[in-house]
DNA sequence: TAATTTACATACATTCGTGTTTGTATAATA
DNA sequence: TATTATACAAACACGAATGTATGTAAATTA
């Protein structure tokens, strides 16, 4: 066919990216083919492949698009806590992170993949450490926030604050995977989300 | 070859099985084929078809054989809970199910293999259907548990209580996601999994 | 002990998905 | 304006996985 301008083919991109998203929160990402995506987004696979290596390369791609932003501004709240008030400037971190997630569904369906998508490790893929490096660098800084807080006495749990960020995490992606399965109806975090979040916040944190 | 016995078959039926789970932790679900599973267990993918339709029938399987008589006892439990002690009881039933999974590691990986099966639902396998509806079992026999607590001024949070069972379960699929992830070194739940589960259940339950 | 299942192994057919290659109309560029 | 690079579509080649059909030795049954 026709050759398009680089905007058209940026908005192709995106189209891809988009579709594969749907599909991939839909069907799971075994059951999408990458002709299921092209198809979604009006294309065929030339398309993909001109614009991707493959099925993985899409996943990070995603990842890029949809998630790392946030990923990098909610590493450098907790990093900067603020020192009049850390534990406050914690809690509302987790929060906000919570209703990014619930509020802009691309995001939220980017992160339930990229759980989906850590299903195996065994001969480990590229894109699997680098979804893997991504969680341990949020892992490692939740520890280090709980840790000053601790410090500063702002942790009214006497749990190590390495396993308080573990059970936290925990939650967050529990209560991410349950509110975004597809069919889900009982569970809406768009109005309990925080409130469950303070549910375990209020254990570990002065309010 | 030669025809086995009837017990030399049940034998091949849970090396099939065994050999099933090990492959779907090692690799993933999708990544695992039939013939892998057969070879694992030292057989072809004819043993496979004899005892099973398909690739969803072994995880049926698997679930029938490692985790269907935790469901219910699990379920029996919390729908039967000590009148003496409802609150004391229900706690206890939820960290046993914990501990079960941590201590009985065919248990647990059985368990992570049916979240992650549970990826998709656009056009429900049976599978699917099946699963989930063990899911919504659970899940309402919580609710239903934490609800007596609540008539009895059992509940220290204000929450409603089939909201508090959705963020419990989360919480439990997340940690229980969390620990077996393949690879994964630095939760270990049969050290502080209950302390982790206490920090939520005591924010909800008089201690 | 003869007949019949059983518990598989082996072979086959077919589909499906991937990766690559080729073709091409047009946008960008010089 | 001629050339080249772009953004795909279309065709091709291949392996891999599935499901089925067939073969068969031994266990079970009558």
């Amino acid at each position: 066919m026709a050759r398009k301008t680089k905007e058209d083919a940026e908005l192709t991109y995106h189209a891809l990216l988009d579709a594969a998203t749907a599909l991939f929160i839909r069907q799971g990402i075994a059951r999408t083919t990458l002709n299921n995506i092209a198809l979604e987004a009006g294309m065929t696979r030339g398309a993909i492949y001109w614009h991707f290596d493959n099925k993985d390369a899409v996943i990070q791609a995603l990842w890029e698009r949809n998630t790392s932003t946030l990923h990098t501004s909610f590493i450098n709240e907790l990093r900067n806590l603020d020192i009049n008030d850390p534990a406050g400037h914690f809690r509302k971190t987790i929060n906000n992170l919570l209703q990014t997630v619930v509020d802009q569904p691309e995001i939220g369906a980017v992160i339930r993949i990229v759980m989906l998508s850590v299903e195996f490790t065994d001969e480990q893929t590229e894109l699997q450490r680098f979804l893997n490096s991504k969680y341990d660098e949020i892992d490692s800084t939740v520890g280090d926030a709980l840790t000053r807080l601790q410090e500063r006495s702002a942790l009214l749990s006497p749990l190590a604050p390495k396993l308080i960020a573990q059970g936290l995490m925990s939650y967050l992606l529990g209560l991410i995977h349950v509110y975004l399965k597809p069919g889900q109806t009982r569970l809406d975090l768009k109005k309990n989300g925080n409130q469950l979040l303070d549910l375990f916040l209020d254990t570990i944190l002065a309010s």
